[in-house]
RNA sequence: GGGCGCGUAGCUCAGUUGGUUAGAGCGCCUGCUUCACACGCAGGAGGCCCGGGGUUCGAGUCCCUGCGCGCCCA
């Protein structure tokens, strides 16, 4: 077996993206035992691709899921897609439009017929990236939001609520794109603070030539539809007025002054002209006021017949400026002011929303948004990070009605079917023959689509099977845990929640973790509108998808946003690099060993063998090390803390492993030694990382555990099957961990004298201890690595001994000196003035604190007893580093 | 206007219930082609933890307040 000398995942991670889809390891049976642990995934627009932002939730569903599966549990991860009603109708309008066509000019059907065409030819790529980046998801439970299952169940869904009077119709003000010619509801339009203006327009009085009545507005063009003009009852200015009429300019409609809070003496002119088809406030003021509507804008924001010959079918913008234009013609325009205004955007597409009355379907949300609260007061549910609670419960308890009807023709078509004779409404799970209240034939279903969002509300069920009460439903539901953005809160996961408790009686999932934004480096939020999307197929192909895996978790602790930078993805290449050389170098030696191919033990037990008879310190450390970080990591992924796993499995591997263990090991190596225990030690410490970094880098642990691991007859079939690491008490071994640490210190303390003295590196210097007891039994135990390490001759002397000459450097267990010429001194000077500065501060500061009564009497016993020890070991270094200097100075 | 969050090394950020001399990655400086790795090794510099006040024996951590910034909802 060879290993490349640098690591290029190219050349292995599609072989195992492969491998693991058709060796079905990933495939949920839920006639297996274990505990079930599932996931669906928040399924992405099937016309959109992958960005990084997924990334993040993909690589963090997938640590998840890989953790469960190795602790054994029965787990499955649901993958799919959503249809997104407007934005893929509006990828396939686009489409059209190169041609110079619209979805009129082909009709329903054929338009349809397209979008499916579009999602059979593009609708995979999703699918491809995510088998790419190696989620490790049940791919024969694929499902797609318009698929004939999840459509019964939103129909299913649709009929009980129109039944218990929860779905009803009506004509009410909604939001109104006139670019996509569909309602929206109030979450898919965005708010935006622009310049404008205030206008200012005379109204005359009627019968009362020279008096006018001025209104101040910042939509001009409504006027034409004003049915009235509202003054405040408080506002003595005009309340002569009350009862009169004016006539309407530009179309010398008569229409009444009444009165009306609305109109805010303090705002503009304190008059406010009232125009109810075309703004919400007016619209609830006609209410009150039994109004008329004058509809001057249609449903393409053109103006319409109504608004006057002089203005039909011009756009709302020019009709503006043109009417602007004629008042000021005719005096009528009495001033103009700048004024920010709020506008509202349609988040598809950024068009300005225009209010419109129409006749829309709605759910009534309060009765469905109580049982929703309660299930996350009471902790059924629980949000990670909690705070987010917060904002799901300020949107839920101020909920709204919610419009689901989409005049798009790409989505789940509305199952209410109209009557063309007695006018009545058929709503049913199947298409019926006849209207159900006059058996008239003559009925046509609506034409209107639901809400994408009211079908992803049923994701987690409906993938399930629901309403069939399927043995993957009873097994997997209520989900496990969902990952998503905070951005789709209300969008998707208060709704989930309303339509589980709904449908199933049962909450969806037990925990919803939020993560962070992937932001670019100007933080803005990447979005395909923006055009800052980062592709992730691209930088996985450049770094490896483990590596970009890996510096996204690295970056990503709960709750905040995520810098998205090439500079983590290359550093955390170099650690991927690192596990590989890691990997090579073993592999080399083992073929120098003559080493018969290994095979790890299925039951981890971290202890470590015996070499001739005892432990080498080495080992008993590195185990122990592993046990921790094994303890750690498992509590860390555990509640979700990916980026602390993922740090200490950095620090693990790279500075423990690599640069302490195997520096030592490489003392060990014997030719043609064979698989001795020294051998099975490093190995075993080896593959449990592998096994405990697998779930954030699947894709390089996999290989090099192919690799490394003879398939013998117990061992698992993939890495992702063996069992995780878990953390063991009886292994915790503190003296080892004690002893190497001191080891490390003297090593480094020789080092840093080398370096500082500027030598030739290659030089082996004489190096002298000063030491007794058990750093004696220490030093004399691992003199050979303290040479080798730090490149010294090692000579080792009781405590009492006299010092040879040369740098310096104590500490309370021991005075290390390394032969450097005189002129090499300085650097030591320099060093232990500056420590004496320091030491002076810290023993000023522990003293001052334990002379004082109060922290004696109330400080715990064990701080007190470490600041008591610190003490005496900052004195006993000063007095040390203060001798040194004095020995210096005399040289 | 209401809510949430942020301000720690040059940059990007960790720092769980308050308790040793505050950490990481990148960048920077010095030296090194040491036979796994220059995507590397060894050593090093760099921080009144945004300002002010308070609670406490003790505050980066808790409370109040000011300043600066971001997001969500109205």
């Amino acid at each position: 077996m060879e290993l490349d000398k640098i690591y290029e995942p190219q050349r292995f991670e599609p072989h195992w993206a492969e491998w693991w889809e058709s060796s079905g390891i990933f495939q949920a049976d839920p006639a297996k035992p274990g505990r079930p642990f599932s996931l669906a995934i928040p399924p992405p627009n099937v016309t959109g691709s992958l960005h990084i932002g997924h990334m993040i939730g993909h690589t963090e569903m997938d640590m998840i899921i890989r953790y469960h599966r190795m602790l054994g549990d029965n787990t499955l991860w649901i993958p799919g897609t959503d249809h997104a009603g407007i934005a893929t109708q509006m990828v396939v309008e686009r489409e059209l439009a190169k041609e110079g066509l619209t979805r009129f000019d082909l009709g329903r059907e054929k338009f349809e017929a397209k979008v499916w065409e579009w999602k059979a030819q593009y609708g995979g790529n999703i699918e491809r990236q995510m088998r790419k980046i190696g989620d490790s998801v049940d791919w024969r439970r694929n499902r797609f939001t318009l698929d004939p299952g999840l459509s019964r169940a939103v129909r299913e869904i649709f009929v009980r609520l129109y039944e218990k009077g929860l779905i009803y119709r009506g004509e009410y003000m909604v939001n109104w794109c006139p670019r996509c010619r569909t309602a929206l509801s109030d979450l898919e339009v965005n708010h935006e603070e622009i310049a404008g203006s205030l206008w200012e327009i005379r109204y005359p009085v009627k019968d009362q030539p020279g008096r006018f009545l001025t209104v101040a507005t910042t939509r001009p063009e409504t006027m034409l539809g004003d049915t009235a003009v509202a003054i405040n009852a408080r506002d003595e200015r005009y309340l002569d007025l009350h009862g009169k009429t004016v006539i309407l300019p530009l179309t010398g409609r008569e229409i009444p002054i009444i009165l009306d809070d609305m109109a805010d003496p303090e705002f503009g002119t304190g008059v406010v002209k009232i125009t109810p088809a075309h703004d919400p406030n007016d619209f609830e003021a006609g209410k009150r006021h039994n109004l008329p509507h004058v509809r001057v804008i249609d449903d393409t924001a053109a103006m319409t017949a109504e608004a006057g010959p002089a203005y039909a079918g011009m756009d709302r913008f020019d009709a503006r400026k043109k009417i602007l234009a004629d008042l000021e013609a005719q005096g009528l325009l009495a001033a103009t002011k700048p004024h920010n205004l709020p506008v509202s955007l349609c988040q598809r597409c950024s068009t300005i929303v225009e209010p419109l009355v129409s006749k829309q379907w709605f759910v009534k949300m309060e009765p469905l948004a109580k049982p929703a609260i309660e299930c996350v007061e009471d902790g059924r549910i629980q949000f990670i990070p909690e705070n987010w609670a917060h904002t799901y419960f300020h949107w839920m308890r101020n909920i709204r009605d919610w419009c689901i009807s989409r005049q798009l023709w790409w989505g789940h078509r509305i199952p209410a079917w109209h009557c063309a004779d007695c006018g009545g409404i058929t709503v049913s799970r199947e298409t019926p023959a006849a209207c159900e209240k006059c058996q008239s034939v003559k009925i046509t279903q609506d034409p209107d689509v639901l809400d994408t969002w009211f079908s992803s509300g049923l994701w987690p069920f409906s993938t399930l099977g629901w309403p069939d009460q399927t043995e993957d439903l009873k097994k997997y539901y209520p989900t496990s845990l969902l990952i998503t953005g905070f951005d789709i809160i209300f969008f998707w996961v208060a709704r989930m929640i309303v339509m589980g408790l709904e449908c199933t009686g049962e909450v969806p999932f037990r925990q919803v973790y939020i993560h962070g934004l992937v932001r670019d480096a100007e933080r803005q939020k990447m979005s395909k509108t923006k055009g800052n999307v980062i592709d992730p197929l691209e930088v996985t192909e450049k770094y490896g998808t483990d590596a970009v895996r890996m510096s996204l978790v690295l970056a990503a602790p709960p709750g905040t946003d995520i810098i998205s930078s090439e500079d983590r993805m290359q550093a955390a290449r170099s650690f991927a690099n690192k596990i590989w050389n890691a990997a090579r170098f073993l592999v080399l030696n083992l073929e120098r060993a003559g080493a018969e191919p290994w095979a790890p033990e299925e039951k981890i037990s971290y202890v470590p063998e015996a070499i001739d008879g005892t432990v080498a310190l080495e080992d008993r450390w590195i185990f122990s090390s592993l046990n921790a970080c094994a303890g750690e990591v498992n509590k860390a992924i555990a509640s979700y803390r990916f980026h602390e796993a993922a740090h200490i499995l950095w620090h693990f591997f790279w500075d423990d492993f690599c640069d302490w263990y195997i520096e030592m090991k490489k003392l060990r190596f014997r030719e043609g030694s064979g698989l001795d225990a020294n051998w099975r030690n490093i190995l075993t410490v080896f593959e449990t990382s592998l096994r405990l970094l697998h779930p954030a880098m699947p894709f390089i642990t996999e290989e090099l555990w192919q690799r490394l691991c003879k398939d013998s007859a117990g061992r698992p079939k993939s890495i992702a099957l063996a069992q995780f690491p878990q953390y063991n008490e009886a292994v915790h071994d503190a003296e080892a961990e004690r002893s190497f640490a001191m080891l490390q210190e003297i090593i480094g303390n020789a080092r840093n004298l080398r370096a500082d003295a500027k030598l030739d590196p290659k030089q082996q210097l004489d190096a002298f201890i000063y030491c007794g007891g058990p750093v004696a039994a220490l030093v004399n135990a691992q003199k050979e690595a303290v040479e080798r390490l730090a490149n010294v001759s090692l000579q080792m002397a009781g405590p009492e001994a006299e010092r040879e000459r040369g740098a310096k450097r104590s500490t309370p267990e021991f005075d290390l000196v390394i032969a450097v010429p005189a002129a090499q001194l300085e650097k030591q000077r320099e060093r232990l003035t500056k420590e004496l500065a320091n030491l002076q501060g810290v023993i000023a500061n522990s003293e001052k604190q334990l002379s004082n009564e109060a922290f004696i009497a109330k400080a715990p016993d064990r701080v007190l007893a470490t600041l008591r020890e610190k003490l005496t070991d900052y004195r006993a270094q000063f007095e040390k580093s203060m001798q040194a200097l004095d020995e210096l100075r005399s040289e």
